[in-house]
DNA sequence: TATTGTTATACTCTATAACTATA
DNA sequence: TATAGTTATAGAGTATAACAATA
């Protein structure tokens, strides 16, 4: 399967290692992630929930295709969140079945609380790196993210 | 933020554009290994599971600790994938407080598959990148995870 | 009829606390 | 006493199916 002996010239093999290399560094970044939401009661759901509305003010349905997930999981993803008053619903003025989410004070504090924890945490991980391995991870990284059909 | 007047040598500030890069890969990963255990009505979890038996027989105590979980979350998972026919529990024959887990055939087919369709993707991920963004990439990950604390 | 959101239900994942068996 | 593993219990996260309200 690895190896295709006629193949069209946009297609490669892709290497063990890639894979590796990606998917461990995946699990090492949500670790980081797990554990600094963890800090604040906060599970990574949770963190993304309020990342995506950081700047937004999204109906459900959005937030559901946002993350992924069924409109009914979100449901009680935002129950819980403002159940704990990080974030409120809102009725939409023009359409009658939309609900709106937005965070609350509370919740932008601890968005920016937690970004802080974070970007050190961040930092630690890649403190090994010299500044130009630094610059090329953030200039690939996003080149991968560019192109990815999200 | 950005400017810090006095600071030790040895440390840097952490650019946002890092940290979402990071982030966002992670999640770009993450996303792909679901959605390919999903293919075979497998969690995430469940797949890291299978990855820790890929070429070990490992105690319970062994499996929490890779995975950073408690002991009683690994009883309920090695349950559900024994109970699907995916690892075996055995017994260690130096002491009986002890028991070994190994994957089935059955569990050893399912990540064979699952390798083959988590490379496809990884692969159609980077499919933008340059052979030598690719090298890069591989070895700035690996720098990175070297020195990072499992 | 189609869409938005919720509810009811069921399963997986996870932790804490208490327990059993063995060392 | 300490360790390995399980059980009981509780809660978060997720999906499917059915539903109400609105478009």
């Amino acid at each position: 399967m690895a190896t295709t002996t006629s193949r069209a010239t946009t297609s490669r093999t892709t290497s063990p290692e890639l894979v590796d290399s990606l998917v461990e560094l995946s699990f090492a970044v949500q670790a980081i992630l797990t554990r600094a939401s963890a800090h604040f009661d906060l599970s990574v759901t949770q963190l993304r929930l309020l990342g995506i509305l950081r700047d937004r003010t999204p109906p459900m349905t959005a937030i559901a295709e946002h993350l992924g997930l069924d409109r009914s999981s979100v449901t009680g993803l935002v129950d819980r969140a403002e159940r704990r008053g990080l974030v409120a619903r809102t009725a939409a003025t023009d359409d009658a079945r939309v609900t709106l989410v937005r965070t609350t004070p509370a919740g932008r504090a601890v968005m920016k609380k937690l970004g802080t924890v974070i970007t050190s945490e961040i930092g630690a991980l890649c403190r090994h790196l010299t500044d130009a391995d630094l610059d090329l991870l953030v200039r690939v990284a996003g080149s991968v993210l560019d192109t990815f059909p999200t």
